[in-house]
DNA sequence: TGTACATCAGTGAACGCGCGTTCACTGATGTAC
DNA sequence: TGTACATCAGTGAACGCGCGTTCACTGATGTAC
């Protein structure tokens, strides 16, 4: 059977066959273009072409459905951050910068996943494989944060964990205001990946990470 | 007539009197207990307790209402930056600090306004009033930053654009991230207002703007 | 290999519900003279 | 001061709509023997 449940002639027979993949893109799908909010489970039935009863095959209701493509999102951005880190290759503050944008280039390339994940008012509480996923998207940051930190002398050592929290929050905080995929919402004298950077490194001069102050362009 | 319309026998007549204002103050409330993607303009027009035709005598639509709650959330957040900037006083960092404080305070108590103003994915495009509310604000931010810049020598200043910028962002990351007035996401080691305060000592050190390196805390 | 049976995944019709919106209306308020 | 009138703000009934959810069902698939 074809990925897609169709057979050669097009059409498909009684059984989809991959529902439950088809309702996840489906929901990304409406979730970039109405935005986490304005997504039905009616909606994403009709977009798979079966009746509005069959995703209770799959999942619970409509909130299960966002968590589940939430999860796969961070499972993805974790991908993604850890390609961009790519062990400290070449370097500890090169990777780190690498990770930073890489953040950024998740937030506009997938603004279906990066909703369900941030702005689909999900609570991580009642499920543990959210939280997890999400858990390990930070734990890459925070190791990250751990070999930079730990390039330098102990008595000017940061706490690591604060590095990764600020990277974060800076990370996100520009995403959200800026880079947006639907365009954001503010126009910025420069792009997003570079405010990102000049932030960085300002900080990371602040932190001693960096010995040499660089001065940031006027 | 009393501020709410109704008689010393507490019913009202025909005329609310002050519907407007009551929508928005449902608003308000229902936005803080559903999120504004739940909240629905009939709802508004039950908890004022008028008709659900009614509120189209004040508002064209549910989108309207919020981008009108959305306005008066920038204004009372411009109100409170620019209490806390106290026009620099006692000194300019000082203040600056307070006024990054105030942005989290505002998110942890308004969460209503909050979401509204960020999470209700209102466009700003069609609003020029909404738009120039927001610009008020972040001009509180901006001109702060300015003052702070203005006290290094001009070789070693920072643009002030980007400054406030940085700031901005990472405020509204921790806020985003971890000082909502819903719980947040995530549990963090110290508090979002530590969080901040470390990070911005951390940027303005970077800066230059700070000649001591103060250690953060381990 | 064939047959009987269990299991599974999707159907389609139905239900109650609440929303958004329109409409002619009506009660209250303000104002001109 | 009273009266006639215009304007305004809210009513309540009605409409179509789409959603979420349930239900008995049925077609397809897999498996035991």
């Amino acid at each position: 059977m074809s990925w897609s449940g169709r057979g050669p002639d097009g059409r498909r027979g009684y059984h989809h066959g991959n529902l439950r993949e088809a309702l996840i893109e489906a929901a990304l799908d409406l979730i970039a273009k109405k935005g986490a909010a304005g997504f039905t489970f009616a909606d994403a039935a009709r977009s798979a072409g079966v009746s509005s009863a069959a995703p209770y095959r799959h999942f619970r209701d409509r909130d299960a459905l966002i968590a589940d493509v939430a999860r796969r999102g961070f499972n993805l951005l974790t991908e993604r951050l850890e390609h961009a880190w790519s062990e400290g290759r070449p370097d500890p503050f090169t990777a780190f910068e690498n990770v930073g944008r890489a953040y950024l280039a998740f937030a506009r390339d997938e603004p279906a996943y990066y909703s369900a994940m941030f702005e689909a008012g999900l609570s991580f509480d009642g499920d543990p494989a959210l939280r997890q996923a999400a858990e390990r998207s930070f734990a890459v940051l925070r190791h990250a944060s751990e070999l930079l930190c730990a390039r330098l002398p102990p008595e000017k050592r940061p706490p690591a964990l604060m590095m990764s929290l600020h990277t974060w929050a800076l990370s996100h905080g520009i995403a959200s205001l800026f880079a947006r995929g639907d365009g954001g919402r503010r126009r910025l004298p420069m792009a997003p990946e570079e405010l990102l950077e000049a932030g960085m490194l300002i900080y990371l001069q602040g932190l001693g990470v960096i010995a040499e102050p660089a001065k940031p362009k006027e």
